[in-house]
DNA sequence: TCAAAAGTGTTCCGAATACACCCATGC
DNA sequence: GCATGGGTGTATTCGGAACACTTTTGA
């Protein structure tokens, strides 16, 4: 295969083949969040190279298969939900970044609520586990990196857009609410401020029920209007506060 | 090289080499302004497929080279000008997007000044033109998708980030500025509204200098404050308005 | 002196901030 | 009744929006 028809062999005189070398792979930075703190899951892993290490939930991708597709897959068959909210962030490049050859991975970020998510038995990891951004082991390959980016992605991108609905559970509180964009922002909010700038925001609907089994105060619960909030997911908005 | 460690080879018998068959390729969707407009560069290509098609500005990427590398060069090559502000916006991925194999492209977008773009002859490219983004022909490959997926990426970050620097010329008027930010936004400021809040954020130097040969009281020229830019543009800021 | 665009000041209003206070529940 | 967190109201301040006005130039 040698096209010399191909608009991008310009002035350097070499075959087509020698560019069709790349392996293609795909990283996930799984994001959950449970007591108030935000996670990432990681697997340890079960093979060569960096067995034993933690590494990012990837995979190779198939020349018939694409990178959405291949993340699903791995999602599913790692955590049992398919369907989970993703969203692709950066391509890391480097040239020696993979001991096996030349791949380029695209990273990918996803949200799940930690209470639906069961782990899956699978042969290329030898255990999952969540664990808090604020403390995380060392990672194989150029993960470490891949996740700063994820990191970062996320936090910049909560603050244009709602984030909640993949988070939490399906009715939750004001105070869960608040204590996740903490958790996410990494700064405290004051309480009716808070609540004030999200209702106004009209993408939370009030229940007619309420926490249980407290020692105080049962909280009203709320869910979200997923109408109102895939709007505002478009459109985004600046959440100032 | 059939490798039995490798970690992605989870359920599928399949050898390694089968994966590494991609080509890479980058996409540089380049944004100039001139006369109140934004303008995209592109080339008319001089090679099948898709000859005398308008397309982006790309090329395949070597396996020994890399994105970065292989944008700055063909941007180099193209407009004469080099280390031109560039950043990564999505990789396209789609499993027929490129008639020649399995090729996943990765889409940058950079801003110059047209004042100091002179287009360069060319192998592959018949020419180049500024087209307005309010005026584009059909475009070569998925590359419709590509531009519009960079247009979109900038008219966002144009909101979260300073952009001017690179797309005026070193002295500009307060209202070059904010016709800027009208074409980028598709929008218009109040004058006096516009003024306050860009002067507000302080990374304007005014100069002692003024517009000439106008027939008008003539304009202060202002410059960037090049430390508080970069500043801004690591932390980012909310251009609400 | 007139047109055209630069540049300033002022008023109005809504939203961010800070903080005091009341409410419902378990123990 | 008291500790605990849920939930509300208000006074203050700041910034966005609208708009009227003055200034400086060339023709």
């Amino acid at each position: 295969m040698n096209n010399p028809n191909s608009y991008f062999l310009t002035e350097k005189n070499t075959s087509l083949d020698e560019y069709f070398n790349f392996g293609l792979s795909v990283d996930c930075v799984v994001f959950g969040y449970h007591e108030g703190e935000v996670k990432v899951l990681l697997v340890e892993r079960n093979e060569e190279p960096f067995r034993g290490a933690w590494a990012l939930i990837g995979d190779l991708v198939h020349p018939k298969s694409d990178l959405a597709a291949s993340a699903n897959h791995i999602l599913e068959n790692l955590t049992g939900l398919n369907g989970i909210f993703m969203e692709q962030f950066f391509t890391f490049d480097e040239i020696d970044r993979h001991p096996l050859g030349r791949v380029v991975t695209v990273g990918y970020y996803s949200l799940v609520e930690t209470d639906n998510y069961h782990p899956v038995a699978s042969s290329w990891a030898k255990s999952t586990r969540w664990f808090s951004i604020k403390d995380l082991p060392d990672l194989a390959f150029d993960h470490q990196l891949i996740l700063d980016k994820g990191i970062q992605t996320l936090k910049r991108r909560v603050r244009y857009r709602p984030v909640g609905f993949e988070l939490l559970p399906k009715k939750f509180t004001l105070a869960d609410l608040q204590t996740l964009y903490e958790a996410l922002l990494d700064r405290v909010f004051d309480k009716p401020n808070f609540r004030k700038k999200i209702l106004r925001m009209n993408f939370l609907t009030p229940l007619d029920e309420f926490e249980e089994n407290v020692s105080h105060r049962p909280a009203k619960l709320y869910s979200f209007d997923e109408e109102r909030y895939n709007h505002l997911r478009k459109e985004g908005f600046a959440f100032e506060l």
